[in-house]
DNA sequence: TTGCAAAGTGTTATTTTTACACTAAGGTTA
DNA sequence: TAACCTTAGTGTAAAAATAACACTTTGCAA
């Protein structure tokens, strides 16, 4: 790490060259994303205020690493499942007034023209505990279907990973990265729902996911819950692994 | 488009920022390529000679306009269906000493780090008639099956292309782009076939097709064919624009 | 006239999908 | 302590989709 930290000091920036990281994360109830703060504009409520974590690419890196050197920054996670999003590249992406206006404050070259290559990457959020970062004065979670508005194309962006993100729920497994080790076929249910932004029959949903044969029951039950304590499973890595790399050609829901 | 050239020839390449296009055609028998032959190397069946058309792109164009001024430049063809197939940049990826030798003949600087943006687009190979353009001594069709080797990471860049395309095809219509206006059921399969690089019952398929509801029956039979003659078909274009939105869920041979 | 090559056509068994409602277990509350 | 609330957990039947499979037709060529 550290190696890496000072080989890239010594490095420029590439001003043309930045990448950005929609970072999703699950609460059991919604699918939240990581956002900074940018701190400027007076409401607390202006949207525009809020963008994807993000930064210029050092001339030495590769695409991902430079997503997974700001997930990291920001997060300090290691080794996070990362997906390529796309290149975000219109000449007046980061034209607007209000994002020049921050630019200027963080970038050498703030007029440069810069194409973003975005990934998405899904997180346990309770790995996480929001802080601020050398490009962040603050970030935290906030609940997908509350962003209506972001800076720069940042929400175009949202958007496709949401995108991406539903297409890969129908060919691979998920869950694994977003889940803790022990979790329930309600959280997980509560998962697929909140990805696919529908809400699906649970005994149908049951039957196919247990038919995937990537679950293992821990024989062991929820303690303290209010209704009928659950059972708790984990993912059995070898299976899903391998169900990963196949893909399955219908998952339907 | 005279205006279109002369902004951009007004305004610099940017040195870090390319297109590749993978433009794929179909003969009815397998699925082509278009690339270009750098004419660097002895042999001439050094598929290191072979790359993907592709060029620096202007400061005020965005990526898809860039990928589809390439196209053009090449094939003269306009208003081609682009995907994106993602952002290629690994550091060393234009390092090679034949990639190196090459970019120095025609490029200010070859030494730049570039990444490349790649589009794939479907063409009617009887739409285009090989020929030189401003990057490229020579253009030809290849056989996407013959290609093992391309120069800097082209071959990459293919192969996620195909990977692309053959998701595409599970969940939109595709052949529009790809045939002519008539065509027969039997082209459609065989075009299916080439893409998915798999064989696929003849009836399942016909019947399949057709449930889709986009094709038009033209009551017009081959002429000249020594075995029975087929129907000739079109695609109805209002369905097949409104099943290219929709997409479908299940398409899955 | 025979042969060749691709077109065209249905049925059946299997699998997958969808729709749907009640009981069980545990804590909370009145 | 009984009633209540909340989520867990379970099976079936009808409908739709898929997969497997073989013979006849048409036109030209030999």
């Amino acid at each position: 790490m550290d190696n890496i930290k000072v080989k890239n000091s010594n490095l420029e920036l590439n001003p043309n060259l930045s990448t950005d990281c929609v970072i999703f994360g699950f609460d059991f109830e919604k699918l939240n994303i990581l956002l900074i703060d940018r701190g400027i504009g007076a409401e607390s409520n202006d949207s525009n205020r809020l963008a994807l974590p993000g930064n210029l690419i050092y001339d030495n890196e590769n695409l991902e690493m430079a997503a997974s050197r700001v997930l990291n920054e920001l997060t300090e996670l290691k080794d996070i499942y990362l997906e390529q999003v796309g290149a975000f590249g219109d000449p007046d992406r980061i034209s607007k007034e209000s994002d020049q206006e921050w630019l200027k404050s963080i970038r050498a070259k703030p007029e440069a023209r810069v194409i973003t290559v975005a990934y998405y990457s899904l997180v346990k959020m309770d790995d996480y505990a929001p802080h601020a970062s050398s490009f962040a004065k603050s970030a935290d979670w906030y609940a997908v279907n509350d962003i209506k508005l972001l800076a720069f194309d940042h929400y175009e962006i949202l958007q496709a990973a949401l995108r991406k993100l539903k297409e890969k729920i129908r060919i691979q497994p998920l869950g694994f990265n977003l889940l803790p080790e022990k979790f329930t076929l309600g959280q997980l249910h509560k998962l697929y729902e909140a990805i696919l932004d529908k809400s699906l029959d649970k005994r149908n949903f049951r039957r196919k996911i247990l038919k995937l044969d990537i679950l293992t029951n821990l024989d062991e039950k929820q303690v303290g819950v209010p209704h009928k304590p659950s059972q708790f499973f984990m993912f059995n890595e070898v299976n899903y692994k391998k169900l990963s790399e196949t893909g399955f050609d219908n998952f339907g829901f």
